[in-house]
RNA sequence: GCCGGGAUGGCGGAACUGGUAGACGCGCCAGACUCAAAAUCUGGUAUGGGUAACCAUGUGUGGGUUCGAGUCCCACUCCCGGUACCA
């Protein structure tokens, strides 16, 4: 065997590990149709300069998952790249006057070279950056294909406008109200932009989600929720001495009668016809303008509103119902206005309760009483009451009746909460919107003349997108002509980006199109890994697109992500002092010294630069605000990048927070280092290493082969089924605790030991890659670890002769007992009463029954 | 507000299909080694009682179903993610 350093030393090894696998090109990975293939993506990253532990933990998980999947045979392709353009590098380039493309490209390096360190088998070959125009030349040739097919069109849409800094604001940069910058109330504008038709895409991308078997659940009642299909009515009301009627969309048709009022959007025409008769509702109509576009902030407001001294008449009845206009109802939410039923909407009944208007309860529990409508609205379905002919009928009946008698005034419809994609964003560090303008008519860019590049070399003033004002930029000509034009310049969403680099990096370098041939090999993506704050937004726009790059004949399938892994966040403990203005000042934990009580309950903590306490606060994610960061790099230095991947896999399962320690990471390398250790000693000694005879093993060594291949078992299915890595680590844990302990220097003693330490070897292998590819050598091997087979269970060695089982009474545990695993029911029972302190506990009650559960327990009931 | 998720020792977590609550690791306590400390090794460690065997209590709160509930049902509290221009 050959010579093997005693000190576990993790920068020499990595580095000598990484070096080779660099040379060899170990992780370059070709298509090859001989081969089962596995694609295995991580959610690629925003460039933002530093890798921070959320990055660690979710590229360990997809390294981990790729490894293993390796190891098992498959044609394995795990590629990264760059989420480059977005609001951080124009905030960047506005403080410290650095253009974006500059500062994003040394971003891309610096986190290359961390994440090459930390040892991620990448294909870096397939690299892309969508900042690179000859990634966005082909998402700007795609959506001139979908205007051409109709499904991109302009419509105007609610913005939040900064009125002192002159710019569009997203909704983050709104901070109570007011712009973050410049501190002025923000306004609320309507500007003509771009949409992407993916309302005529809800029911496929809703009826898909029953078949993305390997999804999380929670994922797919979101993305369902978020489409939100419903049926309902759409009705017309005729608007009393009006031309047009007012038109509203309902689910509860049946709640037709118990209308009392109707509500309009500040913007809607109505409000905005009324607001120049009278002074209040145009008031009113300002104060709304006053209050930003995110859907959370409006819900959370007071319910405000006025009259607009407009009647429509009811459909049914006759009634006059008053039109109010209201700051909660959207213009961009449907026909941008309500039918209220107060009796019956909890919101309407508030509304009500709070203006003065009628509640008039129509529906009741079915055989019940006419519901209380004091303390709130009763919302569920039920029988219709004070309805006249519809007495008595219940929802569908009533819906179809209702319906009937509505004539023209009415059309069933189904209705989505699902918006159109807004793609247009007015910011410079983003993919240019392909479309020319002559005057009022509009042009899609010709393909020969893609891409619309970016200018890089410019000039920043103030806070404006200097595409506006880069005349190079915005003057052109119109596509086949001289005709001089302007260039839109807005830019995409960089959510169009993200929803098809997967299948571009699938055919790298592809020069005549958005993807070749090679994406029918690769896709579609067999897990795909990222954090759960992604569920809807990012996931459901990557599955439109495509959808619309499958109707284009580009890729197959109706689906591009067959599992989803979604990841918790990575959370550390504040530390903080509160200043003379009453806000917290942070310390990062490194920064403070923790007193501990006996039992080793933190019970306070000092700053280490002065001494004095600091006040302990939750435990919260990582962030620059809260200054309780830890820097991956730092750890990498100091106990190798083995051991952090170790310890985020150990910390926590995939899915749930993670809450780093500092002293925890210690035991990861300790852990390491013992495993290291092990394996030395065993090298070391000279005396010969038998072969495994199975059945010549002595009980002891039977019992520890027995634990070797239950290890495999356990972490094999925690590895492949269930993504349980910490479990699978302490699983391996107890593995070599119990090989530690071991000490037969036989031959036969040592056979089960290189057994054993090979299967642990290899079953870190995907975790820790640079140890245990040198404990691999160690051991006698000249062949990779990485194409080296996962190891197999040998059912025989799996079985046991006796089985511990546990005595029950009445439910509480009073016995363990040893028995032959064949032991039968009636055996158990017997060898159960037999116990001493089961029959203490029995004594002289009367045993009522016996419970067997084969392999596990006895409950014995008895009489209280 | 609405949609989704979570809560288990001093801490991170385990308990996978309703069947031993606390695996594994950290921390802490004690001992060994050391002039001493660190490192390392050994043992202990849910809480209360008991020398011990063992007993009682215990999985955010309050109810329920069951031979048996951390796990299922009902009602609630708090925390986290999303809420369409952060990515």
């Amino acid at each position: 065997m050959p010579e093997m350093d005693e000190r576990y030393n993790p920068q020499a090894i990595e580095t000598a590990v990484q070096q080779r696998w660099t040379l060899q090109s170990a992780y370059r990975a070709d298509e090859d149709p001989a081969r089962e293939k596995f694609y295995c993506l991580c959610m690629f990253p925003y460039p933002s300069g530093r890798l921070h532990m959320g990055h660690v933990r979710n590229y360990t998980i997809g390294d981990v998952i790729s490894r293993y999947q390796r190891m098992c045979g498959k044609n394995v392709l795990q590629p990264m790249g760059w989420d480059a353009f977005g609001l951080p590098a124009e905030n960047a380039a506005i403080e410290n006057n650095i253009p974006p493309a500059k500062w994003t490209r040394a971003n891309i390096e610096d986190m290359k070279a961390q994440l090459q360190r930390l040892g991620f088998g990448y294909d870096w070959d397939r690299e892309l950056a969508t900042c690179d125009p000859e990634y966005y030349r082909w998402e700007q040739w795609f959506f001139t294909r979908l205007y051409e097919k109709g499904l991109v069109y302009r419509k105007k849409s609610l913005v939040n406008w900064d009125p002192v800094d002159q710019t569009v604001l997203a909704n983050e940069q709104v901070i109570d109200g007011c712009g973050w910058r410049s501190g002025a109330p923000v306004e609320r504008r309507e500007i003509p932009q771009w949409f992407l038709k993916i309302t005529a895409y809800a029911d496929e991308l809703l009826d898909g989600l029953d078949d993305l078997e390997g999804w999380p659940n929670a994922v797919k009642v979101m993305q369902r929720n978020w489409i939100g299909r419903s049926r309902g009515l759409s009705i017309k009301f005729r608007v009393v001495g009006g031309s047009a009627p007012l038109e509203v969309f309902t689910t509860r048709p049946d709640t037709l009668l118990g209308a009392t009022y109707m509500a309009v959007a500040p913007e809607h025409p109505l409000a905005v016809a009324a607001a120049e008769q009278r002074k209040d509702v145009a008031e009113f109509v300002a104060s709304c303008r006053a209050q930003s576009t995110s859907e959370a902030a409006i819900e959370k407001l007071d319910k405000r509103g006025v009259p607009l001294g407009i009647e429509v008449e009811h459909p049914l009845s006759g009634e006059r119902l008053p039109v109010w206009v209201a700051n909660f109802v959207l213009i961009t939410y449907g026909t941008g206005a309500v039918m209220s039923v107060p009796a019956h909407d909890q919101r309407d009944w508030e509304f009500a309760r709070a203006f003065g208007l009628a509640i008039k309860p129509v529906i009741k529990p079915a055989g019940g009483d006419v519901p209380d409508i004091e303390q709130g609205a009763f919302t569920e379905k039920g029988e219709l009451v004070n309805s006249g002919a519809y007495d008595g009928m219940d929802f569908d009946t009533a819906f179809d009746a209702i319906t009937q008698a509505l004539g023209d005034s009415a059309q069933t419809q189904v209705q989505y909460r699902l918006r159109d994609w807004l793609v247009s964003r007015q910011r410079y560090w983003g993919c240019p919107i392909p479309m020319v303008y002559e005057g009022e008519a509009i042009h899609p860019e010709a393909a020969e003349r893609l891409p619309v590049a970016l200018p890089e070399e410019i000039e920043w003033q103030g806070v404006v997108s200097p595409l506006q004002t880069t005349a190079s930029f915005v003057e052109t000509t119109v596509p086949g002509s001289n005709k001089p034009a302007r260039r839109e310049t807005d830019t995409f969403d960089t959510f169009f980006e993200s929803s098809w680099y997967f299948s571009r990096y699938c055919s790298p370098g592809a020069t005549d199109g958005m993807v070749d041939e090679r994406a029918r090999y690769w896709m579609p993506v067999d897990i795909y890994i990222g954090g759960i704050e992604h569920a809807v937004l990012h996931l459901l726009y990557a599955r439109f697109f495509h959808k619309l790059m499958r109707d284009d004949g580009l890729v197959d399938g109706p689906e591009p992500f067959k599992q989803l892994l979604t990841q918790g966040m990575v959370c550390k403990e504040t530390y903080f002092r509160v200043d003379e203005q009453g806000r917290p000042r942070y310390f990062n934990p490194a920064d403070v010294d923790v007193e501990r009580d006996d039992k080793g309950a933190v019970v306070a903590a000092q700053a280490k630069a002065d001494g004095e306490p600091v006040q302990i606060g939750p435990v919260e994610k990582m962030s620059k605000s809260k200054n309780n960061g830890v820097d991956p790099a730092v750890l990498v230095e100091k106990y190798g990048a083995d051991t952090v991947r170790l310890y985020t896999m150990f910390a926590a399962p995939p899915d749930q927070s993670l809450e780093w320690s500092d002293s925890a990471v210690e035991g990861a390398f300790r852990f390491l280092r013992n495993l290291w250790r092990l394996v030395a000693d065993h090298v070391a000694n000279d005396s010969p290493v038998g072969s495994v005879e199975p059945e010549a093993l002595n009980k002891e060594l039977k019992a520890l082969r027995q634990r070797v291949h239950a290890t495999i078992a356990k972490v094999t299915d925690d590895v492949a089924r269930r993504y349980k890595f910490n479990t699978a680590i302490a699983a391996v844990m107890e593995l070599i605790n119990a090989l530690s302990k071991a000490r037969d220097s036989s031959p036969a003693g040592r056979a089960v030991m290189q057994e054993g330490l090979e299967v642990a070897v290899r079953l870190l292998a995907p975790i820790t890659p640079h140890c245990t590819d040198a404990l691999w050598s160690a051991l006698g091997h000249t062949e990779s670890l990485l194409d080296t087979p996962w190891p197999r269970v040998d059912q025989q060695a799996l079985a046991q002769d006796e089985i511990e089982v546990v005595v029950q009474i009445n439910g509480k545990k009073r016995a363990l007992i040893t028995v032959p695993a064949s032991a039968d029911k009636a055996a158990l029972e017997a060898r159960a009463i037999e116990d001493q302190n089961i029959q203490r506990h029995v004594g002289n009650h009367e045993i009522k029954k016996i419970v067997v559960v084969p392999n596990k327990l006895v409950n014995i009931v008895v009489a209280t």
